[in-house]
DNA sequence: GTGCTGACACAGG
DNA sequence: ACCTGTGCCAGCA
């Protein structure tokens, strides 16, 4: 047949691939903002990130990619406080608030070292 | 084709 | 600190 049928996996959009890439590159206790990796990946926009988180998103760690103000993803609060707790997040916590990523010292520039 | 929606970001008030 | 409007851009009805 003049057809591969190599086809192990769904076809995931090569962009979708790039974004989770980037994703799973995020060390424990750091985040990125999506419009940190659309900028890293010099592609696309944060909509289209969080388009990709949206539909992907739960192959990867996705608690490491947030909204650039610090917020938790609504829905979704307690599963990602419960991981930044134990790797260790810089987080605020104000007394009767709801918590916040430190987004001075959480974020991630992409850079190793 | 047009218009609305969305795991966004930023500037104002 | 919170809310609102605007810009952005791909996907979908």
């Amino acid at each position: 047949m003049g057809r591969m049928e190599n086809q192990e996996l769904p076809e995931l959009p090569a962009y979708a691939e790039r974004v989770l890439q980037v994703a799973e590159q995020i060390p424990p206790s750091r985040v990125m903002t999506y419009g940190d990796v659309a900028e890293w990946l010099g592609e696309g926009g944060p909509r289209q990130v969080g388009r990709v988180m949206a539909l992907y998103g739960s192959s990867v760690p996705w608690w490491r990619v947030v909204r650039a103000d610090g917020t938790l993803l609504p829905g979704h609060e307690h599963r990602a406080l419960g991981h930044y707790r134990a790797e260790g997040t810089p987080l605020r916590e104000p007394e009767g608030g709801p918590a916040r990523l430190d987004m001075r010292r959480a974020r991630w520039d992409g850079t190793d070292g």
